[in-house]
DNA sequence: AAATTCTTTGCAATCGTGTGCAATAAGAAG
DNA sequence: CTTCTTATTGCACACGATTGCAAAGAATTT
């Protein structure tokens, strides 16, 4: 691989001149400069951006933590995030901590390492598991920002979504269509004030229905949907909408009422959340919460931009949230007598 | 950022002493060896991978450089290609180069600056934008893998999926169901007889069967495949089956036949190609091509890895060739007498 | 013509590691 | 006691870039 010094014994020059000449300082004769160029450009000349690095105490890459990009959550953010990076000028470490996040200490330690400029940490169901290496970091003066809803920290930069207010959306959107019965299904993220649950259930309060516990479901696979289906038809009064945690169980549950023959909506009610593009694939399309992971990302990479480059107006812990909206598609009927009829039948 | 120095300074001993006792090295005694483990550990000591990176010329990571990860094939390949690097003891390097993947010459850039230890690159409709660069890195001797069929590399390593032998396959199944007016939907990916429409169109040649030019639509935003539904269904002989280049775009297809009141398959059956996630998702379940994202990546990772390594048993470029599975769901039906009447009517 | 300033260039140190080689000390062998 | 191994450690250089500082000419001023 070809060096500064064999530009610059080919230039007839000294190293220092090419490494001037290349970041086309003014301290070069203007002349030298563009031969050095030439000469550069003609030999294919890359700059060596880890002894770069090694002297400037700079890497101008941001590290990416998230669980997986197989759940479609997930490519969404990082399609964004990478976007953004690129346009502020950093390159983008992509670090996959594991669907149970087992890895996320390890993908921090490299990071960490690789001397990333900054990091970028999403957490999933499990938290923040790498709480320790989280709390080194920030000691040690490197920029991170966090994504997601976590107990105890106060003390570091968060971006999140508003989860609660969108899953009280939801829950006002069922109740204006004469919804009553409704069940819930999906994984339990951490659950606190700030859950799509806990705001799901705070509107139904509001409106004086009470979520029972028969309508809760607890699924994360397909098989476990499947049953959790099967479960809420078999019941003496079945439900007549169902909340997905996530568009992609919605959409896993929407397959197997077809399966079971009942249609959607006219059946039965479904929707989601985050508005994934097969939100608009699926069939029907799907009513759901959206519109929050674009700024998500935005803020995300910008206040990790403003940490690294210490522009930021204040150096105090910043908690960004972000409200997001409902989008309302082809999945909800209001409730008609048909389904009153079956609903009384039993 | 804590260096060897510092420890080195602590423990009464040189750097160098350090550097060979946190690397194990037998040439240090093992007690001055375990307490200068312990006292780096209780630091909080992190290698700086930058330095160490300089000084062996070498960085352990891998550069993946694909379109874009918003389309869900990406996210399914770069997830695969993440695990398999990460088992092999490689850091990965994600690059996108855009849907028209006018960035790839800037990825490949910057991989050769970050001095990436090998590149894969995986290539779209564009074919090998980049080709001198390719072209470049490859006489450079940086082990460089394609994937995607591209004229003229038969000097590089190549690994690919056989997509004419996936388009054969549900060309074929289409036939044994009686299906004879078939109609394909897509954007054109790299023509040639390694498409999937190539292989698509043979088997349909080899029963005698005609692909109509009003039956091709070359659609890629959602409001084309809109408008090319609405076109195949207005044709005075509507085709019976529809052929979508992707899972992505046939579930666009379901939906606005949904919308026009088509029913699938009673009424229309469609096939896609990839066997994304989203083909169990959506309803009905799709029939598709599958099971060569899996070896593809397995093939793709650890083929680098023998470059980089030069543990490969030949140095003659490699051209391995994937054959994919035609996977069966419920979006097809065979051509029964209801179709054949509602064709025989017009 | 001498003094001063400006322009342009090279020297040399530095970033944090890894490692060949020499040096030292201790133990073994003669 | 001398000599030869062997075990352990430090010195010093290298990796490839950036950059402060000095130096050397050229240009300008007095």
């Amino acid at each position: 691989m070809i060096t500064l010094e064999d530009i610059a014994r080919q230039a007839g020059v000294s190293h220092s001149t090419v490494s001037r000449a290349l970041a086309d300082s003014s301290l070069v004769n203007s002349d030298t400069k563009e031969r050095i160029q030439l000469l550069a450009r003609e030999a294919g000349y890359q700059v060596n951006q880890v002894a770069r690095n090694l002297k400037t105490r700079s890497t101008r890459t941001i590290g990416l933590v998230v669980p997986e990009v197989s759940n479609p959550y997930y490519p969404k953010l990082v399609q964004l995030v990478a976007d953004r990076a690129r346009a502020a000028g950093y390159n983008l470490q992509l670090q996959l901590s594991g669907a149970d996040q087992e890895a996320e200490a390890a993908c921090l330690a490299s990071l960490r390492e690789q001397r990333a400029d900054g990091i970028l940490l999403v957490t999933a169901e499990q938290g923040l598991v790498a709480r320790e290496q989280v709390n080194a970091l920030a000691a040690a003066g490197v920029p991170l920002i966090l994504m997601g809803w976590v107990e105890d920290t106060e003390h570091l930069d968060t971006v999140t979504g508003d989860d609660a207010k969108g899953g009280y959306a939801l829950a006002q959107h069922l109740i204006s269509l004469g919804h009553r019965r409704i069940a819930t299904l999906g994984k339990l993220p951490h659950r606190g004030i700030h859950d799509r649950l806990f705001g799901f259930n705070a509107a139904l309060e509001a409106a004086g229905i009470e979520l029972a516990a028969e309508l809760c479901i607890v699924a994360k696979t397909d098989a476990q949907v499947q049953h959790g289906v099967a479960q809420l038809l078999a019941l003496p009064t079945p439900p007549t909408a169902i909340f997905a945690y996530q568009d992609s169980l919605a959409a896993l549950v929407i397959g197997h009422l077809a399966d079971m023959c009942v249609s959607v909506p006219q059946q039965m009610t479904v929707v989601g959340f985050d508005n994934l593009d097969l939100a608009s694939y699926i069939c029907p399309r799907l009513t759901t919460i959206g519109g929050h992971i674009e700024p998500l990302a935005t803020q995300f990479v910008s206040l990790l931009i403003e940490r690294i480059q210490k522009t930021a107006q204040s150096t105090a812990p910043q908690h960004l949230v972000i409200t997001p909206q409902l989008v309302v598609r082809k999945s909800c009927a209001p409730l008609i007598e048909k389904n009153i009829e079956r609903k009384n039948e039993n």
